[in-house]
DNA sequence: GTCACTATGTGCGGTATCGCACATATCCCA
DNA sequence: TGGGATATGTGCGATACCGCACATAGTGAC
């Protein structure tokens, strides 16, 4: 697998790429791009580690960020994801200075990178660039809530077809470069188990895949076969941000009527 | 089940009984308090359903409140429960007007009712008021994150030790009433399930009980049965709320490490 | 092309929890 | 004081998932 990415990209990645940098207003971005960096994640690079101080704050334009939580044990589970709709470290301007999950790339990709006192400034003073910050915790907090719902009632097929859909939500194209066992890690359930609901999946006709590479063939079943989990938490995510880029990927969504 | 309160307690709740109306500063309580509303609730009381826009928030004094995700099969699970360490109807300032979940009282007891608007005119003016409310926010972020990862590897015993803990710190005394049934529906798990596990902690002299009324005899040892999330939600809220009364019910957890 | 490594496939016994059916106990109220 | 409603106790087969062991198949490095 190759999480390198060619020189040549890095170069056509923009701060706007990110749908919260882009939606803040205009005197904010010329205040903020100037010290955004951008940084190239690898698969299974850590961001933060549960409670570590968060010095920056990342805007994700092509990569996927997962937040987990681990137990003593060593068991975990995936309590969100981030991408191109949001940003890593909401701990940042929400005052708690860290959290108890770690943050880890999923899918390698590229973000920006901003001391996170800045952002902090941005959002004590600017009263726009707040608002966009909370709708989009908010957002968080239904997908949280919702997959832990979805962790107690609904089978693996289900939950693997909710997450390969909020992954290919965001990802260009219709590949997903993951292996199983990671996907595993992020349900929090057995290698196997997942191994087994993919080739259900395969059979089906609605993804391929060979050693960590996946491809989605047929969408619409996807979204048939998921749980209602994956709409309810995309419906809430485009009400509270309106400029969300996932409207595009509807798909079947659209039909599903609100709970 | 007696759900009605004798008359006489209504007069001794007080706004500062619930510890964010305590921790916000004098001018803000000045401009708050005289438009507080105390309310009686009965167990059961809806107090939200999901979707609904809000026109209040809630602050308990003493009772608890369930944040409940419904799915469309009827099923549920609770993800987080608020009591008087915070405030019900966090979606009036962040911006959404509404949340994906119902709040539903799962204890009899009373609360003050605000109209939002009140409360979020503070949280655009005041930052001081702002932070308590973000802090809050925060917590109840971790309360749901490590319920959802509860929710996956944990078995029901634990689960509901765990419970048993989160709503002693929000009553005064040792006694929940509550049945069986109920707290089923919040663990999203049989009824069945629950008077299996609660069965084992009254045999091992943990709690007593008979028809919707726990009490807890030995909560030195309740917190041992208990997984470690309790623990760490705990933590992570009195980091968070500096001013919260939980610490003073620590217990055990006063030895439990950092994860 | 070969080899080591990593990813995936498969089988099997164990177990926590479910869904259902029904018995029993306790409480409230007429 | 008794009767109906509600709460709890118990048993049993079904099943989804686990943990483990091991087989097979791509893939990249040399």
């Amino acid at each position: 697998m190759s999480n390198k990415l060619p020189q040549a990209v890095t170069s056509l990645v923009k701060p706007t790429d990110n749908e919260l940098l882009a939606a803040f207003p205009g005197e904010v971005q010329g205040r903020l791009f100037p010290h955004l960096e951008l940084c190239t994640l690898e698969m299974g690079k850590v961001l933060y580690e549960a409670g570590d101080a968060m010095r920056y704050v990342y805007f994700p334009t092509d990569c996927i960020i997962a937040l987990v939580y681990e137990m003593e044990d060593g068991a975990s589970a995936e309590i969100s994801v981030v991408g191109l709709e949001g940003i890593l470290g909401i701990a940042a301007f929400m005052g708690g200075e860290s959290t108890s999950s770690r943050a880890i790339a999923l899918h390698a990709g590229h973000c920006f990178r901003l001391p996170a006192q800045r952002l902090q400034h941005e959002f004590n003073n600017d009263s726009s660039a707040r608002m966009i910050l909370l709708r989009y915790t908010q957002s968080l907090i239904a997908q949280m809530g919702q997959t832990a719902v979805c962790n107690r009632h609904h089978t693996i097929d289900q939950q693997l077809c909710r997450w390969l859909l909020l992954s290919l939500d965001r990802l260009p194209g219709d590949k997903i470069s993951m292996t199983q066992e990671l996907i595993a890690n992020m349900l929090g359930v057995r290698r196997e188990s997942v191994t087994e609901a993919a080739g259900k999946l395969q059979h089906r006709g609605v993804i391929r895949y060979q050693r960590g590479r996946i491809t989605v063939i047929d969408r619409p079943q996807l979204e048939e076969l998921c749980c209602e989990c994956y709409a309810v938490v995309k419906k809430e995510s485009i009400r509270l941000n309106p400029n969300n880029s996932m409207q595009k990927k509807l798909g079947y969504v659209q039909n599903i009527t609100t709970i």
